[in-house]
DNA sequence: ATACGTGCAAAGTATTTGCAAACGG
DNA sequence: CCGTTTGCAAATACTTTGCACGTAT
């Protein structure tokens, strides 16, 4: 086991515990996607994570996905990502700070991750002279993957 | 005039005559929204380019300032920009290259431009290592406004 | 002339909200 | 118990599309 993915499964624990120290229940769709979220890699769609959710037999609403999600993001347990296009993604935000970014295909519309410790040098520099409280940064790489760039 | 304006007066004219070669009329919308366009330093929002167009008179659809945008797009005349939320924003790819990224306050939803050279260098240095052939990139900083920060 | 561009209204997506019933602590 | 969480359906926000008409070339 990779010391990223030990950090992975550790998540859903910490934050369902996290949730209930704020005083927040936890009902069968909360904890299920939850749990579901704790299993992934990288980011995923409200769609995505509503068809796993059912898929495992747990008959969750879409809508209650999406307040999950809402939920998650204010607690800052989970980072939403924008790559494009009208769809959000949503990914862990580790308790270590740990994250990475994504490039995305603009032919098949694949996503794929990425770090890069100068860029984050970078950012964390700049971060001290915009006139924010920066709390947050998002990276997108767009252009043609592999796969496209043989075929078209 | 800076040197920067000066490109984006420059830019409506170099718009308008690339269409054209490209075998696209000029109706009124399209000049409409690429003149409004011209005149802008940062990224607007589809709404707002059509309240801007309105607002001087020409009584343009929505659909035109989607469908303009589209074109503008594809012709990489103008580069989408998502900073999260459900709204796309769009502004103009000067033909130099030059551009700069976004930095959003999470509060009041204010968004403001900054660039960095260190930042485009150590993006462009990672680009040639993933697997892509990187054509775009976006960086979006999230945090709070001067303003929030003293409000809140 | 004739194909392209435009405005309006209707249709599509993604997401949010209202509400009554189920459920956790 | 009692207020939170949930699923459903309806509402909303943004964007796209169908169509009849206008217009640039």
């Amino acid at each position: 086991m990779t010391a990223a993915s030990s950090e992975r499964s550790a998540w859903a624990g910490h934050a369902l515990e996290r949730l209930s120290q704020a005083g927040f229940r936890s009902g069968g769709a909360r904890r299920a996607v939850v749990e579901l979220l704790g299993r992934q890699s990288c980011c995923l769609t409200a769609q995505q994570i509503f068809e796993a959710v059912r898929a495992e037999g747990r008959p969750v609403g879409i809508a209650s996905v999406y307040r999950v999600l809402d939920l998650l993001s204010e607690q800052r347990l989970v980072q939403r990502v924008d790559v494009g296009g009208a769809t959000a993604r949503y990914e862990l935000a580790l308790p270590t700070g740990e994250h990475h970014h994504h490039v995305v295909c603009d032919d098949c519309g694949k996503v794929e991750a990425f770090s890069d410790e100068r860029l984050e040098h970078a950012i964390h520099t700049l971060a001290r002279r915009v006139g924010y409280r920066v709390e947050a940064h998002d990276v997108v790489l767009r252009g043609a993957c592999d796969d496209c760039r043989s075929d078209g």
